[in-house]
DNA sequence: GTCTATAGGCTGATAGAC
DNA sequence: GTCTATCAGCCTATAGAC
C-alpha cells in the first residue's frame, strides 16, 4: 500500500481521533481540521473514510506485530519471561506507541468486508505469536486450561485495560504485565 | 422512571439493535421499523435518542445487579463458589438475558454527562458486589494479587467474551466461568 | 399512540480552479 | 496538494391531524 510520510502522519492523527471519539462519530471535517487542511483535500490522500480506517488498523496491527516480535527476540527464553514479554508488548502498543492498535481492536467491526479479508492475515499473524507463547506456557505447566479459552481470557483482560487504565498514573504497563502473569500462573 | 410495559418492550428491541449495529450507527428510523412504528412516533415514548440509550443501560445494569444478587443468595458460601457464581451470572446477563448489559458495558461512553452521573450509582452497586466477592477470595487465599488489578483483569476477560463467544456453540456460559475461575486460582 | 410531512443541520464525497 | 463551492442524501427532532 501507499506509505508516503505524509500519509503516515495523517494516519497517525486519524488514529488519535478514532480513539477519542470513535470511528462513527469522527467526521471527515474533524479529521481535516486536525490535519490542518480542508475536508475536500482529505480525499486526495484517501479514497474514502473507510480507507482511513483500514490504514489506521493496518498500521496498528503491523506495529503490534513488530514490537511483539522484537520483545520475544530480546527476552529470556523461559516460558514465563516470554509470556510476560508478550503481555508487556501488547500493553505498550496500546498505550505508549499509542492509538492505532487500540483502533485495530475496538473498531475492527467497522471495517468493510473487503478490508477485513485483507487485514485478517495480519491479525492472524499477531495472534499466532500469542498462540505459540501460550502453548509453550501450557507445555511447561506454568499455566493450565483450555488453550483457546486461556488465550481469549488473557487477551480480553489486556484489551479491556483501554477502558480503565491511566498511563499517566502510578502503574506502568510493566507493572500490569507482572500482575497479570502472576494472576494466571500456578504456584 | 417511566416503566410502562410498552416502553420496556421498546427498550428491549433497542438493546438488540444497539448491540448489532452500535449506538451511533443505529438510526431512529431503524429503531422505529424494528418496533413496527414510524420514526416520528418514537418520540412519544422517549424524549430523544439519548434517553433510549439511558433506558437500555439502566435496564442492563439493573438486570445484571438483580441476577448477580440472586446468584450469590443461592450458591454455596465458600469463596470459590461465590466467585464462580458471579462470573456465571455476568456471562448469563451478557448472553442469555441478552443485549442490554452488553450495551451498558460497550456504549457507556456515549451517555451524556447527566445520564452518566445518574446511572453511575447503579453501576457502582454492581461493581461493589464484585469487590466483595474478590475480597473474600483474596482473604481466603484462593487467589492472589492487587485487588484493583485483579478485579479489572477478571472483568476484562469476561467483558471481552462479547467479541468472540458464540452462545449457540458447544461451550456454555457455565463452562466459561469454570475455566476462568480455574485459570486464576492458585493450586 | 400513531400517522404524515417537513424543518434544519450535518454527512461523505465530487468538481474544477489555483 | 490544497482550496472553494456545492450536491445529494441522511440524520434527529418537531408540529399538527387523526
Amino acid at each position: 500500500m501507499n506509505a508516503s510520510p505524509r500519509r503516515k502522519e495523517l494516519t497517525r492523527l486519524a488514529a488519535q481521533l478514532f480513539v477519542q471519539e470513535g470511528f462513527d462519530r469522527t467526521t471527515v471535517r474533524m479529521l481535516a481540521q486536525e490535519m490542518g487542511i480542508k475536508s475536500g483535500s482529505l480525499f486526495h490522500h484517501f479514497k474514502d473514510k473507510q480507507e482511513i480506517l483500514a490504514a489506521v488498523i493496518e498500521e496498528g496491527t503491523q506495529n503490534a506485530l513488530s514490537i511483539a516480535k522484537a520483545a520475544l527476540n530480546t527476552c529470556d527464553a523461559d516460558p514465563e519471561s516470554r509470556l510476560h514479554a508478550m503481555a508487556r508488548a501488547h500493553l505498550e502498543t496500546l498505550f505508549a506507541d499509542r492509538n492505532a492498535h487500540v483502533v485495530a481492536l475496538f473498531e475492527w467491526r467497522r471495517l468493510d468486508p473487503a478490508a477485513r479479508a485483507h487485514l485478517g492475515h495480519l491479525r492472524d499473524a499477531y495472534e499466532a505469536l500469542w498462540v505459540t507463547v501460550i502453548n509453550e506456557a501450557l507445555a511447561a505447566g506454568i499455566i493450565h486450561g483450555d488453550r483457546f479459552l486461556v488465550s481469549k481470557f488473557i487477551l480480553g483482560a489486556l484489551n479491556w485495560t483501554v477502558r480503565w487504565y491511566d498511563p499517566t498514573g502510578q502503574r506502568t504497563p510493566d507493572d500490569l504485565a507482572d500482575e497479570l502473569v502472576a494472576m494466571i500462573m500456578s504456584r
